[in-house]
DNA sequence: GCGACATGCGGGTATATACCCGACCCATGA
DNA sequence: TCATGGGTCGGGTATATACCCGCATGTCGC
């Protein structure tokens, strides 16, 4: 990874670490994506989309899209709010078990990437992380 | 930003960094991905799906599926080679356009990005990029 | 020369991501 | 009341990405 693209080798980054924490967390049945994704509706609670979309700095229809398939999975549930444009979204049991499940295993994920960086660069990464 | 989780962190950069150097490029007609792997294959010369899949550290199929963008784009152009088995690509002269129009845009987006991050964040970026 | 193994590729499937547009619902002002 | 505008969502389309499988081709040992 020699790339002097700041970009290109930010994009590298992210697709090896997701593929570390993907494998990290198949045990529990979700991928990184829908494990941050299922911990920010436990978080907020039954929450719109526009909300979680918000929150999670990603597009609304991504998000949209990504709650699907979490529902599919029956570890999200629809649930009808008082203003009907609206879709509340939150967990079901399952999803809250696939956290529980999966918090440790993303623990050890995140120790990994700390014995990988050292602390001091774990810290770095941090706070460059928040410049963006 | 202010997830703990290092894989969230990263992939929310990558996903904004996309978006700048996209938007930076889009007079160019490319995209960053596009951008990256059309200079890939200029430096490589007329390379197989594999080698460029290697270099760039993508998935094979992820690589073919995106040559294939660009070939319809005629930005890239398949060859024969002595090995029937091999698809080398190389630039066409749309190609080469896009690259020579592109470089002034990526500097730009680079300079952002040392802007925003300063001399010091850049190359500790850099430096911890080269970790992964 | 021929079978076993290696190499290179395409296609199927799934997910993540973004942009745009149209539908729908609600509040507010005329 | 009713039209208008803004908020909320779904769907269409496109790209990037990965894994697996199967096919074709090439190579090597015998």
């Amino acid at each position: 990874m020699n790339t002097p693209c700041y970009c290109a080798a930010i994009r590298s980054a992210a697709r090896k670490t997701t593929a570390l924490y993907d494998a990290a967390l198949a045990p529990a049945g979700v991928n990184l994506a829908q494990y941050s994704l299922l911990r920010k509706i436990e978080r907020l609670g039954p929450v719109s989309l526009t909300e979680l979309a918000s929150v999670a700095e990603l597009d609304r229809s991504t998000v949209g899209r990504n709650v699907k398939v979490l529902e599919r999975r029956r570890l999200v549930r629809f649930k009808s709010a008082d203003d009907q444009r609206e879709a509340a979204v939150g967990l079901t049991a399952a999803g809250a078990e696939a956290l529980r499940r999966g918090e440790p295993l993303w623990n050890n994920a995140q120790r990994r990437i700390e014995t990988t960086l050292g602390a001091e660069g774990a810290k770095r990464l941090r706070t460059l992380a928040l410049a963006f």
